[in-house]
DNA sequence: CGTTAAGCGAGACGGTACGTCCTGTCTTAAC
DNA sequence: GTTAAGACAGGACGTACCGTCTCGCTTAACG
């Protein structure tokens, strides 16, 4: 394609000339960002030491991440996106316990740390919150709400739940616990926390069998 | 005054000699640490800013909080301490509805600012994350243990709840919009989240009649 | 230079009309050195500055120069390889007054700041320092060889001279002036340098005439 | 203490507050500057080195110096400011002697290094340039002009002379040396500029009888 | 009232990490 | 194959804070 202007003939090309993003290069700092702050703490690696151990330029981090924790992030989201499929018991109630206790189980494994540091970022840096919350957290709250509006179209759940709400009693503990560790966050809880709500949900009439003695 | 004991003479001193603790330079330090923070946010504040806001050596900040965080928290502590008595609107239900309305208002308040960034340097120090569990997180959990204890005493709630999950059903919603911004936070949810959790705490048989159509 | 045409961005390439870019390249990377170093001092330039200037890869320029002072070098040995014939005035004083005040109005010039700079590259690489040398320093120092030898040879000047010592004692303030320019460098100069220095140079033996009273 | 004039209080503080400068901390900055370009030259050495070789942070450094350069400036100084008396041969022809080996052996010690590389960073900047003119260059330059008025005013020099250029062909030379190092620098270098300058600045008619054969 | 010791505002200190800049090498798409 | 663009590893730069220390002064209890 040509461009003809006052006598000067231009091409038109649609692609950037020069190198290409060293894909292997990205690769190994993200493993290096995610290896590091499982093993120390977001707050406690720099910059230079992720360079280091990449074997890359401290510019090329910068070039490709304005932040530390946007490249957190994006090592956070390589990690989790092996997501597991929604579990599928046959049962509403069977689901929900295994989805809360594979996230109880994320949230005490080093990915847990990974997104407790995150936290932190987010509240220091409205860029990165943002970013986590449209990146990983919105999508992850949500993870459980095809399960919930299966449950209603299956009619083991009541038709006239506030799903927002819903989930939020369910899961907020759990975040809560991963963020202040307060108290300790095992699958027990995940099933303690459901086994309480499970009344409120289900259009069984017989509530109380679920509950705990 | 002197004491002689084995031929040694030692200094009888009652109190402590030397200037006193000056109280106005603590007010001072401890206004620009709220004010410093509540508008830019913790991470963002430097010990040198709040010295020089406060007309304040720095050693005169480090002799006394040792590190930001803590200096951060007595600021919370000082700004919280002004705290209402337990509501009494003679039902348990009125009482929780009102609770949980004070604490979302305090959340949306700049008070909750600052807690949201203590939050965060608990995250990245153990210390402090100790220091705003006592002090400040587990009290203010706790403090709707009372209700609910005299609402299952008074036989308006069910005698078999695990009141640590249940607070945390009720109040963990809440923290966690304070601290992930992934939603509004009004008294309104307040109301929306104990309307929802309502029937599994009371033994009314017809519970549902409190809840939102 | 881009394109838009319903929100899809191009870029603009200007065709290659011929061949044969090798030289036109060189050349634009020596006038641009020469350009930019003029300006503002070879330390102030940057390889990618020149690159950019002249429209060149950096990459081209590194196939054929392996550092930027010899690039610098090669850009000033083209300024001034126009050199001027050796003058002859007929007399041995007039060749040396000639032959000082055209180095005293080069180094006034523009090429005697690109010579400044060379020499601050010099002290700081040892090969920059050889290559000034060789190519340029001794070759300029040893022109006003044949005229000193010619005025021996003549008999205008005395056969026991240590040329070595003549030369520097006539060029080196000129030569001090340009580095440190510590005093003005003109013409006038480099007469009286010369007119100090004549007596001891001639076999005439009445030399105070041509001394400036 | 206090001073009150029209109602309001003044404090009146005669020194200004605040930790003094650390004298032992410049001492070792500048042995440090001093030692590590004399063996490498100053751009192969770095601030960080610097710091860590004075055992001092960066940023004490740069407090009190603006640029390398200035620093090295000041290494430089301490290092001179040890300066000999002016020599007393008794003639002035021995004390310039005396005055030009002088130059010359320090020229050619590790002195001579830092002077060289402080050359070069005043050809990159003016702010050193100037500097090194007012602090060093001319200072040493005009040292040499007592000597010379004095040989005048005892009537051993001609009364004609004009110092600037005397001194500049008797020093230059030697500044070349150390600049460009195109020849060797020893004290025989000085001795044979003397010899071949002595006839034109002294009144005794028979002055070949110092030049060498 | 003078001594003594702690607190004060100010600011220099040793140190760590930051994010930018430049060098010289390399890789790629367009010609 | 050659070019312009530009990503790469490496490394120095000068800045920003940290938490500590030192200075000259002020304050207050003790003798």
């Amino acid at each position: 394609m040509t461009l003809t202007v006052s006598n000067r003939v231009y091409r038109v090309v649609m692609t950037k000339p020069g190198r290409k993003r060293d894909q292997d290069a990205e690769e190994r700092i993200l493993n290096a960002t995610r290896d590091l702050i499982a093993e120390r703490g977001s707050s406690q690696v720099t910059i230079d030491e992720i360079a280091a151990e990449a074997k890359v330029g401290k510019q090329t981090i910068y070039r490709w991440w304005p932040t530390k924790p946007a490249l957190v992030l994006d090592a956070l989201e390589r990690e989790i996106k092996s997501s597991n499929p929604p579990p599928t018991t046959g049962s509403t109630y069977g689901d929900l316990r295994t989805q809360m206790r594979r996230v109880a189980a994320m949230f005490a494994s080093p990915t847990g740390s990974i997104i407790r540091e995150l936290v932190a970022e987010s509240i220091g840096n409205d860029d990165i919150a943002e970013q986590f919350r449209k990146r990983f957290f919105a999508e992850r709250l949500k993870r459980g709400m095809p399960t919930l509006e299966a449950g209603i179209a299956r009619g083991e759940l009541r038709a006239d739940l506030d799903l927002e709400i819903v989930s939020e009693m369910l899961y907020a503990p759990l975040w809560l616990r991963l963020i202040i560790k307060h108290r300790p966050l095992t699958p027990a809880v995940a099933d303690r926390i459901l086994d309480h709500a499970w009344p409120i949900l289900t259009t069984d009439p017989t509530p109380t069998t679920t509950r705990p003695s």
